[in-house]
DNA sequence: GTTGAAAATTTGGTATACCGAATCTTGTTG
DNA sequence: CAACAAGATTCGGTATACCAAATTTTCAAC
């Protein structure tokens, strides 16, 4: 068995069921039902549910079912401002702290995504996207803040994903990938913080234009609420 | 009795006694005992363990008793320039978008400090001084941005209070407030992320030097290690 | 037929009991 | 006397049972 402890294991299967969209949002999340379903009992459910809740993808209610978050356009827009923070403050103290071995490691990441670009599947592409910025918090050497910053890269995932497969603009991203790692390459903090600025520009652009349209939906669906 | 859940009290009560030092760095948490003491179940203390681990004023092991955490030098620096990050950000966010009514309440703060800080208990001063940087945070009107912040505010309490204890800095400390308040009260943005720069640089040094006192005294206790 | 109140059901909150792993003790042996 | 092994104990992990609040449903009265 692994390492990692159940409600972890629970809060994970959870986190992918909502990102995926196994688990659509306003989903109510009824602990006993969930937890039947997963064969364990109440209490490493309600841990997992707090884990997830937490981050960001589950809303807790006083006295009612816990339900899967819908982010309107000013959290999503709020959670994107602070990434960028966060992500510009890791690029910055990787240019001084990455090791050769930090660099080497997002250049291959890099370089994986360039080559199988055209031929990947979206969602093993998406993925390698996360990576890309996970190994850059990483490469800051400052643990909390890396921590941060993938609790925001998960509660964004949600939309960047829906986002990442609409669009046509994987060159762009890829295009905006080389220009972060030139920089940091060359170790200069004023490149990192343009470059980074430049792409969670897009993809702010990009998340909100996805969440207005799935509200759109959702409204529409509520306008005639039967089931 | 008040809306607030049973575990939430529960960890209000952990937080406050290991801020006040009434549980030491490196105490163990046995969740059963802890439970007892405060004549609750394990559920809720269970809960209100995790809640104050995340926080990271308690240390999680695995297959063994939660323990006070004990930030080293370079876990609170780390702290620190996160802190920084976000408090830089929240500034800058409320020149745009602090309502009058946010200065205002920001300026009745400054001004108490500044009427009674000669007379003031420490913690009261203390407790103050940390209201102002929340109200900022909040006046950023971004929630999950605010969020962070009184989670390093909080992570960072304990040493921040030790360091303001020690210290007769509290006119410095006005001096900034005071600054802050002026850059936001002319929504300059430059000004603010200045001043606030000023003030956490000199935080950053006084708490530097706490931790690494303490962990001197730790280091000194571990030796002769007896109990 | 509609409205309101009461009862039943649903659901999260809390307590407790059980289990297995890790640790500490103790006794035996070399 | 030291070292190691086996048993006892402690403690977190998990399951389950009970409780109270909130919702929903149903039945009665207007």
């Amino acid at each position: 068995m692994s390492d990692q402890t159940l409600p972890e294991k629970i809060a994970n299967q959870l986190r992918r069921d909502i990102l995926r969209g196994r688990l659509a949002p306003g989903d109510s999340l009824k602990e006993r039902d969930k937890a039947a379903d997963l064969g364990v009992s109440r209490t490493p459910m309600r841990e997992a549910i707090r884990i997830v809740a937490r981050e960001g993808l589950i809303t807790l209610r006083p006295a009612r079912s816990p339900i899967v978050a819908m982010p309107d356009v000013k959290a999503v827009t709020d959670d994107v401002e602070v990434l960028l923070s966060v992500e510009k403050l890791s690029g910055k103290l990787a240019c001084e702290r990455a090791t050769d071995a930090d660099i080497e490691g997002i250049a291959v990441i890099t370089q994986h995504m360039d080559n199988n670009f055209t031929t990947m599947d979206p969602l093993d592409m998406f993925e390698i996207d996360m990576s890309f910025h996970s190994a850059i918090a990483k490469a800051s050497h400052n643990e909390p803040l890396a921590e941060i910053h993938s609790r925001f890269l998960a509660r964004l995932w949600r939309a960047r994903f829906l986002a990442a497969i609409k669009r046509r603009n994987r060159t762009k991203v890829i295009a905006h990938h080389t220009a972060i790692l030139a920089a940091l390459r060359a170790r200069d903090a004023v490149a990192i913080d343009a470059a980074i600025g430049t792409h969670l520009d897009q993809l702010s652009k990009d998340i909100a234009d996805v969440i207005r349209r799935e509200h759109q939906d959702l409204q529409d669906k509520a306008d005639q609420q039967a089931d």
